[in-house]
DNA sequence: CTAATGTCTTTTATCGTGAAAAAACAGTTT
DNA sequence: AAACTGTTTTTTCACGATAAAAGACATTAG
């Protein structure tokens, strides 16, 4: 089906189901401006939305008028794999094959393949492949074809070392922040929800990495650098892969995080540049310690 | 002309041009797979080189044997402007409207338009703009277009920032490399380009800016993270465009910087981390300055 | 007269296509 | 038989075209 296929409408799809779950809550619904600023898409796919919805008896609308007729049943909802962005497909394709083994460091990538075996452009595979280049995992080599670094020791070790450079430097900043900062109201929700979710840890377990996310990028905001903010999408994209690959002791290990986060963050309320170091490093080398276990051991150099 | 272009052959312009070069040298020519292995080509783009010396009389040309019958004359070469990748082109002509004024920060960048303007379809432009983003000079709006966030004054300090944490820590790890690493061969060899040069500078001060890559992608290499060393290509793109645009008093601030990258060598050498952390501070100070005084002073903002 | 809706235009995202260049394969030469 | 040349196949690079989505403009309702 569809060979023709110029471009998915997966915005629309995502924000269609989106729309479905406010209208839970209401008996009419906004303007179409304020529709589009509260589901983050244009006017003109909100009234797609609206059209579809009128369609399927959902609302009645007629100009300013978009009353609720029922509460949306499950098959109203597009299906979930229908909403993801081109760029996610391929990037998820492309990690499963990468974590699922058989990817050795050095392996040629071949653009032609991978948009066939995904079921996509070439077009789309490139720019893909450029954007993940800065990821650090794989290299371009001068008018020819892509090269796997592999997701190694090394990779893990280079990459967690700026990490805690940065993360280090951002800190400090962050203690140096002015009293009246926004930041330290959103540090104080932060250990709100850190406490609570320590409390049901046993059940909510798996909602600590988006926490862990979260805290980071906070810290990392207080630098005011670009280059520093922008390589926590670095950080984030091997964390994210490497909680869903990784689920040993995945309980016990949050558990952990989660105090050496709250001890963090006391650090950080206290201004004490000297706990806050310590606090930090303690957490980054825990974090490191977890990130290593997770990657197989590489074989020593061999001596011929 | 030409609009049904589909890909320029640049590659093989380039290397012809390459190739005539090396014709004043020898009278004869290697065979296929080492000449391509000499010019980073493929053989087959070696083969159609060698295809059109023969047509235009340059070489005889049969099988093994390839005589040169006549130096290449000033007009056998291609046109230097047909010899650039199109990521060439489309980066200078993007740098050239940045610089050139009139590009606010917050600006919108439309791709079909600079697509038009600089004469190439949209798909070049628009992997470019992906490729070029880690820059930090510009960033996507989700579904939505680019924005321009202006070579400013605060760029250039967090560009430096990171540059100065990385610098530091590469030098540190350039000393403790151990005394048979050839890097010790190649700093020896750079402080001699440095002494002729500094002997030459009257004339030969615009080559500085070669040497200055050299030097720091030398020191960046022992850090040993790829990270550090691909951040690097930032500033070395920076600084390019940097050299072009601010030719203020360039011999004398390259004096300065060669002294300045002596002194640094020399500390190196000694191994003595409290003298290297000097002499590489000192030079980066003075480097960021520099960079400081090319950018045009901002409004401080307004109070309204 | 402001803020919405209705309509039209522009821009982005994605594909298939074809030429340039690389890479693989087959046949020769020394 | 090793290394080269001749030939064929693959892959990358760049384009124009087209649907989705954004955005601009014109009109109408409150």
């Amino acid at each position: 089906m569809g060979q023709g296929m110029s471009k998915s409408n997966n915005v629309y799809k995502d924000a269609y189901n989106r729309c479905l779950r406010l209208l839970d809550e209401t008996r009419s619904l906004p303007s179409e401006p304020e529709l589009g600023a509260l589901l983050g898409v244009s006017r003109t796919t909100v009234r797609s939305i609206l059209a579809r919805m009128e369609e399927t008896g959902l609302i009645a609308w007629n100009k300013r008028a978009k009353t609720v007729l029922r509460d949306p049943h499950p098959d109203d909802f597009f299906p979930e794999e229908e909403t993801d962005t081109l760029a996610e497909i391929i990037e998820r394709s492309f990690m499963r094959r990468l974590l699922a083994g058989g990817a050795e460091a050095g392996m040629q990538i071949n653009e032609l393949e991978l948009a066939r075996e995904i079921g996509v452009g070439t077009t789309s595979v490139r720019e893909f492949l450029i954007r993940f280049s800065r990821f650090g995992l794989i290299e371009k080599r001068r008018n020819s074809h892509w090269v796997l670094k592999g997701f190694t020791r090394a990779f893990a070790l280079e990459l967690t070392e700026i990490r805690e450079m940065f993360e280090l430097r951002s800190a400090a900043a962050f203690t140096a922040l002015p009293q009246d900062s926004p930041v330290w109201g959103d540090l104080d929700r932060l250990e709100g929800e850190h406490r609570v979710l320590a409390r049901e840890i046993a059940t909510r377990f798996n909602e600590f990495s988006e926490l862990d996310e979260r805290l980071h990028r906070l810290i990392h905001r207080a630098s005011r650098n670009r280059f520093i903010v922008d390589f926590y999408d670095v950080i984030a994209m091997i964390f994210h892969y490497h909680y869903q690959w990784n689920k040993a002791q995945e309980r016990e290990r949050n558990e952990v995080a989660i105090g050496e986060h709250l001890a963090y963050i006391e650090a950080l309320k206290s201004r004490d540049l000297g706990k806050v170091d310590a606090a930090c490093r303690r957490h980054l080398k825990s974090a490191r310690q977890t990130l290593l276990t997770s990657i197989p051991e590489s074989r020593p150099p061999q001596k011929s």
